[in-house]
DNA sequence: ATTCATGCAAAGCTTTTGCATACAC
DNA sequence: GTGTATGCAAAAGCTTTGCATGAAT
């Protein structure tokens, strides 16, 4: 991650070090005030996180997810793919959706729509949080 | 609607046949800060606004939508369907989504993932855009 | 008569921006 | 040395809330 900013030609400074290590920690959605909040005693400022996460979102490392109040992001590092959040446990699932894709422009050509950017999530549990309520 | 809210047993009041019926005029995404901008003239106060918005969309009569700021709302009356969101007019189209929903079933039993909820949309341009563009 | 919705203004929260300083290249 | 990223603080958006008033049932 860090070496693929390197490679892009940005600056490897010691904020967006400091931010890209925390994310890799992360396995849920990421909050981006949380964030803030957790690398502020480090000395990386509010706006810098804010600044930080954009950049990697613009590299597509980072996609925003929309549940939960709108306002997070996701890991997103391999190729083209979709996410199941577990709204118990928090955590995010890649997820291959191409059947899913396929069916959606079949109907887009349908309606001679032409669709350039889409926007797929699930929300519900996953297999371990679904065993611990039953 | 306005019925829809009645038999619900939800107050008719006048604030809210007036937010009601600027959205029946609405084809597009229903941005609510510009929306009480254009109703507080008319003696509607943006609390009433957003209080209205969030009730119908209890019932099922709005959804958000995130494309574009992530902040808006569409009309979504008919049974359960997805959205295309022109980038350039800004018209909704509503589609049916039942192949999408079969496939999206099969790939949640799949993962053995219970999914609750869901999020699909598309952003591109309608057909009267695109020639326009062309 | 009660209960619920309203408008206003203020507060809350999240995100962005201006600017001087510091750092990476 | 030059240009970009940073931290801070302030500003900007958008949404929610407290409260007294007014309207609907």
């Amino acid at each position: 991650m860090l070496r693929r900013l390197a490679d892009s030609g940005e600056r490897m400074t010691e904020p967006r070090e400091i931010v890209v290590r925390a994310l890799s920690a992360e396995t849920g959605v990421i909050n981006p005030e949380a964030l803030s909040y957790d690398l502020h005693p480090r000395g990386v400022g509010r706006a810098t996180v804010y600044r930080t996460l954009d950049l990697l979102e613009r590299y597509g490392m980072l996609t925003r997810v929309h549940v939960e109040g709108c306002h997070g992001y996701t890991l997103c590092d391999e190729g083209h793919h979709h996410h199941l959040l577990c709204s118990a446990c928090g955590r995010v699932v890649p997820v291959d959706a191409t059947g899913v894709e396929a069916e959606i422009l079949r109907l887009a050509e349908q309606l001679k729509f032409r669709v350039d950017t889409h926007t797929l999530e699930f929300a519900g549990l996953c297999q371990a949080c679904q065993k611990k309520t039953r």
